[in-house]
DNA sequence: GAGAAACTCGCACAGTGTTCTAGTCAGCCT
DNA sequence: AGGCTGACTAGAACACTGTGCGAGTTTCTC
C-alpha cells in the first residue's frame, strides 16, 4: 500500500558530475530549441543527441523516457510565464499581465499545447507558478474555493485562447501564406460547406477586414476582460 | 497565382461505389473507436487496417494522410456538439447547453486536445457548429466583431477548461489508481516542491477534501458563469 | 469482349523510442 | 601505484511507425 508514484521530480542526482559531461539542464535546454525550431514532430531523441554531439542513448542516463524529457520541457517553460506580485499591480492589473504573459510563452512555444493537456504539470516551476497565482487572487480577497476556481478559469480561458491561436498560426506557416492570404484561401475552399451558413459568411468576412494580429489581442482581450468583470463581481458576495 | 490549398474538404468520391468496399465513413468511425479505447498513441495506420480487415496501405486509397484522417475524425466529433437554437433556450440557457455539450465530446473522446490545437478546423461539421453557435449569439442581440469575440471566448474557455480536466482524468488512468488516490500520490510526491508554498498547500488539501468529479463541475461551472456574466454585460452598452 | 477505371495490398525504406551490453573515464582506498 | 567502483558514453538491435511504389484484382462502360 501507498506506494509511491515515481516520477522525474522526485528522483536527483547522487554526486557532483564527473568529468566534462552531459546535463539534464543541458538536454532540456537543446530540447526546447528543437522544439521551437521544428514543432513536436521534428524532436527526435537522436536529432537531439546530434545536436549535442552525443550518442543518442546516452541520453537515457539522464532522462528515464522521452515522456519524462517533455515533463521537464514542459516545466521549464513555466517558469517563462510572469507572475506579479499582487502588492506592486493589485489584482485586477496582475492578473492581466500574468495572462498576457503566460498568452506570449505560448505563442513562443507553439508546440506547448500539442503536449501540456496529455499530462497535468506539477514540476517545480509550475507549482510555483501556481503558488504564486493564488497568492495574487488571494491578496484580492478570494478565499478558499472560489480561490481554487478563479485563478484556474483565468488560465482555462488563457490556455484555450492562446492554443487556439497558435493552432492558426501553424496552419498559416505550413502553407507558406501570409495570414491574409491564407484566410483568404480557407473562405475560398471553404466556400461550399460555408455557402448554407449566412452568419459564418459574415463573421469570415469581418476576420479578413482586419489587421490579422489586431485581432487576435481584441480577441484574447474581449474574453479576458469579460471573464475577469464576471470574477470581480463574485469577489463582492 | 492563387494556387488553392488544396485540403481533404475539397476533395470529393468521383462515382458510386464499386463493390463491397471500404469507406471514408467506415475508416473515420473505426478510427474514432481506437481512439477512444487506446489514444492518439494507440491508433496507426496498421491497426486501424487490421480492425478494418484490410491490407494497410488501401485506407490511402480514401485518405491523403495520416493527418488527413485526422482531420476527418475531428470534424466528425465536431458533430457530436449540441448548440441549441436560440428560440427555443434563449442565449444564457442555449449557451450553458452548448458549453456542457463540448465539454461533455471532449471528455468523452480525451485525445482531442492532443489534435484540435495542431490545425484549425475547418470541416463541414465544425463550420456548422460555428454557424449554429452564432446564430445563438446573434439572436441574444450581439452584433459585428463582438458577436464572434463572445462565441470565441466561450468556446476557448471550454476547451481550455475540458482539456485540463481531461489531462488529470489520463494521469489518473495512466498510474492504475481512483483520482482520490492519485492526488493524495501527487501531493505526497510534490511535498518537497510544495513545502516552500503555502497558497499551494491549502489549495491541494482544499482539493482532496471533495469528490473529485463534483469539484470539476463546480470548478467549470464557476468560469463559465462568470464569463458568461461578463459577455452578458457587454450587451448593454 | 476490350479497356478503363476503381480499388486492394505486399514490399520496402527511412525513421522512431528504447533495451541491453560492452565499453571508457575519473576519483577513492589501500 | 594499482585496482576497484560508480559515473557516464554509445553502438547494435528490436519492434514499430507512416507512406511511396507497383503489381494485382475486381467492377463498370462501351
Amino acid at each position: 500500500m501507498g506506494l509511491m508514484v515515481d516520477s522525474i521530480w522526485t528522483r536527483s542526482r547522487a554526486s557532483a558530475p564527473a568529468r566534462d559531461t552531459l546535463s539534464r539542464e543541458q538536454i532540456v535546454k537543446a530540447a526546447i530549441e528543437l522544439l521551437d525550431q521544428e514543432g513536436l514532430a521534428g524532436l527526435s531523441m537522436r536529432k537531439l543527441a546530434t545536436k549535442l554531439a552525443s550518442g543518442a542513448t546516452s541520453l537515457y542516463w539522464y532522462v528515464q523516457t522521452k515522456d519524462d524529457l517533455i515533463d521537464l520541457v514542459i516545466d521549464e517553460i513555466y517558469g517563462e510565464v510572469d507572475v506579479p506580485e499582487a502588492e506592486l499591480a493589485g489584482w485586477r492589473a496582475g492578473t492581466l499581465l500574468f495572462a498576457h504573459s503566460l498568452r506570449a510563452t505560448v505563442l513562443r512555444h507553439p508546440w506547448l499545447p500539442e503536449v501540456i493537456y496529455t499530462r497535468p504539470s506539477i514540476g517545480p516551476k509550475a507549482v510555483s507558478l501556481g503558488s504564486r497565482g493564488l497568492a495574487l487572487f488571494g491578496a484580492a480577497g478570494f478565499t478558499s474555493r472560489d480561490l481554487d476556481y478563479a485563478m484556474g478559469s483565468v488560465m482555462a480561458y488563457v490556455l484555450g485562447q492562446a492554443s487556439a491561436e497558435v493552432a492558426m498560426h501553424s496552419a498559416v506557416k505550413k502553407s507558406g501564406r501570409t495570414v491574409e492570404e491564407w484566410t483568404g484561401d480557407v473562405m475560398e475552399q471553404a466556400k461550399a460547406t460555408v455557402d448554407d451558413h449566412p452568419e459564418m459568411q459574415e463573421s469570415l468576412r469581418r476576420r479578413s477586414a482586419l489587421d490579422a494580429a489586431q485581432l487576435q489581442n481584441e480577441y484574447f482581450a474581449f474574453g479576458l476582460d469579460s471573464l475577469l468583470d464576471g470574477i470581480e463581481a463574485r469577489l463582492r458576495t
